[in-house]
DNA sequence: TATGAATGAGGGTTCATTCAT
DNA sequence: CATGAATGAACCCTCATTCAT
């Protein structure tokens, strides 16, 4: 996942830094509120205060708009399994799940464009792809450094569980704010808990 | 009790049936093929055999069509959680796990799964909610039927996280062939070890 | 070069025959007076007295607009060529010259649409070739029934130059009322002198 | 006289005028390329090395870059027409022919012939219409000088016969390179024996 | 001054929906 | 009633041109 960008052009102002800002933020929001068909390349740019012309100097298309939030997500993502990949070893399956799920809601509140959307119609084909497979990598990664006999293979279709579950971090938003914590709580036994069958099986 | 729907005609001939059937049928197919946004009401009328203006007829609009699919497969849906139901109280849980699974793979491969998009973009937000509400209520049902101790509330948390995992079953087209049932089987793994801890901590 | 056509819809009704009569009328004035890239879809459709998207239901693009054009225009000239063949052998230079001008004539006045515009920038590239390929060759076709001496190559290329002369009758419009039969009865002179050289020369 | 311009900033300095030389010599580049509408501004600027609004500073619109490069192109075309003038009158209509194909090849080859297309679409109506209105002048005078007796109207007829015909030597690009000679010859029969009638004819 | 940035106006195209035969 | 035809509203995207640093 590299920093370059072969689209659009890049800002060589301080104004032009501004406006892309502004533009992924509000592309997050509207994708995440309206899904990728759905959103509107003139609302995104009505909401970040630009002429939809301008989008289109920094972005070239649509698709180059979610993909590059894709590639941005991608990387915080990464980046926090990467870091989390340090201490993997040492942690018992509960302080894993939590670890992951507060990771999870790092991302979610932090860069809240739930792109997690994306990844199911959003940006390119390829983009997505990679985005997956890198993901799922880095997860299967993480198992095997905890359960170093876990055969490769295995990990692989591990990673892919332990990802659809992760997910369900999302939810809370829906929960009633009262019933929050315990569905934070619900969600730890349930990875708390796959992790833990996983270490015994291997 | 009146005759009267607000949503199209009511077929009154076996000609009627075919056609609102097939209809329907087509546009699940469609729905699944393209989602919601980018399936188009052309599309769907000539895969049907149908011209534009007659779905119309069937169907005011194209929310309206995905709003009865929603409806059709959610019924669906909660018909086989009420027949599980009945078995649940006898149930561990990696019987429970494999038969909600089993039900999960069967409305799938029905065709009806289409809605699994809709649900998350398609048709009306009060149509999709209350499909969610009651497909969660029957679920929380089926945990109290096994765990009688279980608070309603916890309940209805435990429901919606067990219906996220189930919706990880989705995925496993996205699996490579060879990895197809080592998949269902972790599947298995996460939902029946999550049932088993809710036993437990009742 | 056939009639089918790949795109758009066929009209199946009367009305639908004469708006694609209309449009293709309209189309043909408006690429005239503007060109191929500045005439505009939505001009187009207001002249013939369309929306817009009526236009797309039989063209689906711009492109095969002219590209039915072009064919229109290309099946025209063919048949005034064909039909010409038939006498060529027992003509003389200057009548051969009056016959062509004439022909030149005929189709501009009754199908006005000057693509001999587009067939510098309009329609596909694949047909515009096609186009000129087919007309060059029943033009050398001509000049060989006139003279069974002249080498096939030397009559391709004879061809070319007597299509681009022919081109000139076009230019009458530009010409003063007053000067316009002196203009034709110029061209007679250039394109008869030419036919006559020709056949002096093999 | 004054030494304000309508269009642009006069270049006081060097670097002015080798910026200009620059943009012109590009537009009729791009112009040529793609044609007047589909040319523009932008890549014109881009591959000048100039910024778009520097363009501006010296053209103030993409008509007036095309009206000055036409008008460029019209003085070089005056200017051999001038220069073939003075030898006129001592030569056969076959030298001539010679002659001006000869012209007209040097300024196509000159890369100024972009606005051989202009000329069709380019630039303002009004300079267009001057520049063929000028150019039709020259080339009467051109046959006057040769054949005295030539009325006035007659001459001006015949030059836009002549002209026509010669815009033909664009076509020579189009020819199999193994055919461009032969093509040429031919334009040399056209246009010799048009101009041999017309001595005749007076 | 030179140039990165901004944008209004418009172009081609699509589609849900309605009209009219 | 069924269906071919019609269309308004939008959408994505581009470009000539202007602004502002």
């Amino acid at each position: 996942m590299s920093t370059s960008r072969s689209d659009g052009v890049l800002p060589k102002r301080k104004r032009g830094h501004l406006r892309v800002a502004a533009i992924l933020e509000t592309g997050a929001e509207v994708f995440a509120e309206k899904g990728y068909d759905a959103a509107t390349m003139s609302e995104i740019a009505t909401r970040s205060g630009t002429a939809t012309a301008s989008l289109y100097r920094f972005f070239p298309s649509k698709e180059s708009l979610a993909d590059t939030l894709l590639l941005q997500y991608g990387k915080h993502v990464l980046g926090g399994l990467a870091e989390l990949r340090g201490r993997a070893a040492n942690m018992s399956a509960a302080e894993m799940a939590r670890a992951l799920i507060g990771l999870r809601l790092e991302l979610q509140s932090q860069r809240r464009f739930a792109l997690e959307l994306a990844d199911a119609r959003g940006g390119s084909h390829a983009m997505r792809e990679r985005f997956r497979k890198e993901i799922l990598e880095a997860m299967a990664g993480l198992l095997r450094d905890r359960i170093p006999s876990l055969p490769k293979a295995r990990a692989a279709v591990m990673a892919a569980v332990l990802l659809h579950a992760l997910k369900g971090v999302a939810n809370v938003e829906q929960q009633k704010p009262a019933a929050r914590s315990t569905y934070l709580e619900e969600m730890r036994v349930l990875i708390g808990g796959y992790l833990a069958s996983a270490a015994g099986a291997a």
